[in-house]
DNA sequence: CTGTTAGCGCATTCAT
DNA sequence: ATGAATGCGCTAACAG
């Protein structure tokens, strides 16, 4: 029925081993055999089993990238930029891929990426990472914030932790990276970090980060040295102190915050990030009001209305994504509101849709393409980890239409 | 290092073939027997195999959902939607998924989809059946428009139809299906269409096929007949008529279109819609410019530019779907016109922020969530195909706050 | 109902 | 440089 390597190697008139070997690429053959097989691979149009290689040599090349929402252009584009790196396949020191990669032939280079929509549940997160290990994927991308609570973190952690027994590579990107300290490192004699490497545009703003614990019990496991997780988290808290930064400057003080959806890093850190930024201009954060809520359209209309109810003197709402935002705009012009004459209101991420929102929306830039596109060169293993396996993607604040002075 | 099948065999006393059988839940077996191999697994942490499973069994359980655009919230909707489906698993009769499912034990139930970005390229698209095919895919769903020029519909029809020889399953979903009727069915003698089920607002409730399915029976071997490729096309054209003749029906005789990139099924249909309902009003479509470019906000930027240079005189302007409208209304704006007061602008899709545009965007709607859904239980077998293995997705004309009567 | 016996298609030692 | 075995972990026929 279906072409194997043995109908390959009796057509080329050579062992089924030599094919292999042709098609691997990691072994001297004669230059006039690997013809004679390529050739035969062409006229029979073999495709390898991918199983098959994946039993045999006890790795596939899968690679799962696991997203929120996938629905969001935000793990869109990150899952793409992603993506793009895994399929162009380049392996360690940016090998080119094996024999007849790029053309649809028997064994094309690169890997195939698998973008798992969790949903943000913790369940379906654990669900996909064990469909992962079962497929014994070469590595897995955990994007987006992840649920806080330790029974979940611990889950998730240990979940990790046998991928990476397994020899699968792990990348945290735009992930705080907790779980990673929970996982049993190759090199526990290495700091994990402390002036980890820095990525983006340097805004201004200050990239906090509480001292990296290590590891409760160095467990060394019997095998080869497994290469820990590396985590590009986002400066969610720095990008998030700027904007706040931003609006006090303008001289708003009634400002109100539209928060993610509750007990997520990312709702936190951002959260934390504009209290900072408050309390450092004598504001108390105490005396504003906050709403919790899913990164949604609608959720921003409700919040722009309960924060609006909470404080009706509201000169400013800062809200946890452009989403949101957007949702919080609308509401406002709902209820003869202008913006920004009337109230500011501000974003985060700079979602590609943020510049055509009516103002401009004024938001925080997360380099999503440059930071998916790393994380997949990183899970390929086609470039190094940064220094103590951790690195910062810097936010940038963009300012536009939708913030100016508070009236009066 | 790894536990395997033998290790729970042991561990539970039992013989591998047993433990086998209780994972898979297809053959009789004692409960107690049952119990205990359930609790061996547990016990040892065991984890499937995927890949030898997919080995033996000649069946893996990935499902591959091919997009254009990975950051398109279009696509994304649509994928989303289709892998919640996948990931339910439900197979043929709704059945439930074996032993474990659901927790992260030994064999959840559900399928991994995986969805792969092609860009729109024709060359990615190739590739990425390829990896599928060469993973042994269980299914494949391919959405969104396709390249047009026979010679890659004909590339494409080729290796969908190896996959289905392969025993995969083909779902065509936001595709005219072209490339299904290239395919050799498995039943030529049935025609292939002719009242075709529809699905859509106007169809009222969604169509659903109660029809009797057979009994589980053991995956056809060998030349068994194959399931044709079935086929879920978007009303492009259909949408696209309703929406200019709303167009024109407001008084507009200057329509200018922002077409979608060339050679792509989608924009074909959409521009052929929209070209009908000009001529059946006595507006000549010749004399009406139209540009051409990627679904992108930029090109809609150019776009408008280019139109208003070709008829200064332009009161309305369609776009090929919202991304691009947005792009037009924003150069319209910079350039002194008032939408809809000045010129009127209208998309296609109704994707989320359409809503939020200002002002709010009139288009169409489709119905994406439920359209890849309905997908995702095709290629999982949950479902029965519509007769004819074709269907119409209808697409629904939404009038907002971005068109109105042209001035004077 | 359950154990035994064969492969599935390929990568890899070993030999040569 | 190449061919001949061996086995990866699991499912599927066959017994019993």
């Amino acid at each position: 029925m279906t072409v194997t390597l043995a109908d390959v190697a009796a057509r080329a008139g050579v062992s089924a081993a030599t094919v292999s070997r042709v098609l691997n690429g990691n072994y001297p053959v004669a230059d006039s055999t690997r013809e004679r097989v390529l050739r035969a691979v062409d006229e029979l149009e073999y495709v390898v089993n991918g199983p098959a290689r994946a039993l045999a040599a006890a790795t596939s090349d899968l690679v799962g990238v696991l997203v929120n929402d996938i629905a969001d252009p935000f793990f869109g584009i990150l899952a793409g930029a992603a993506q793009t790196e895994i399929a162009r396949g380049a392996g360690p020191s940016g090998t080119p891929a094996p024999a007849g990669s790029g053309t649809p032939s028997g064994h094309p280079g690169g890997k195939l990426a698998v973008v798992c929509n969790t949903g943000g549940s913790p369940a379906a997160e654990l669900t996909y990472l064990t469909l992962l290990q079962r497929q014994r994927a070469a590595g897995v991308i955990l994007t987006g914030g992840a649920v806080e609570g330790t029974e979940h973190t611990a889950a998730v952690a240990d979940r990790l932790a046998r991928l990476a027994a397994q020899g699968t590579r792990i990348v945290l990107c735009g992930r705080p990276g907790v779980e990673a300290e929970s996982i049993p490192r190759a090199r526990p004699e290495e700091a994990p970090t402390r002036g980890a490497g820095v990525f983006g545009a340097s805004g201004g703003a200050p990239a906090s980060w509480p001292g990296a614990r290590r590891p409760r019990t160095p467990a060394p496991r019997g095998g080869e040295p497994v290469p820990g997780p590396v985590t590009l988290a986002f400066d969610n808290r720095g990008g998030a102190y700027a904007l706040t930064a931003h609006l006090l400057a303008l001289g708003h003080r009634r400002i109100g915050y539209a928060a993610g959806p509750v007990d997520r890093t990312t709702t936190r850190e951002r959260l934390e990030g504009h209290r900072a930024a408050l309390a450092a201009h004598g504001v108390d954060p105490a005396g504003r009001p906050t709403a919790h809520g899913p990164y949604e359209r609608g959720y921003g209309c409700r919040a722009a209305v309960e924060l609006l109810a909470r404080d009706p003197g509201l000169t400013a709402v800062v809200a946890a994504n452009d989403t949101i935002a957007l949702g919080v705009c609308a509401a406002l012009r709902e209820r003869g509101l202008r913006v920004p004459e009337d109230v500011s209101v501000a974003g985060f991420d700079d979602l590609p849709f943020s510049v055509d929102a009516a103002p401009a929306l004024t938001t925080v830039r997360l380099p999503l393409h440059e930071a998916g596109a790393w994380a997949g060169r990183l899970v390929m293993g086609a470039e190094a980890p940064p220094p103590g396996d951790r690195a910062l993607v810097e936010a940038a604040l963009t300012v536009r239409a939708s913030t100016a002075p508070p009236r009066g």
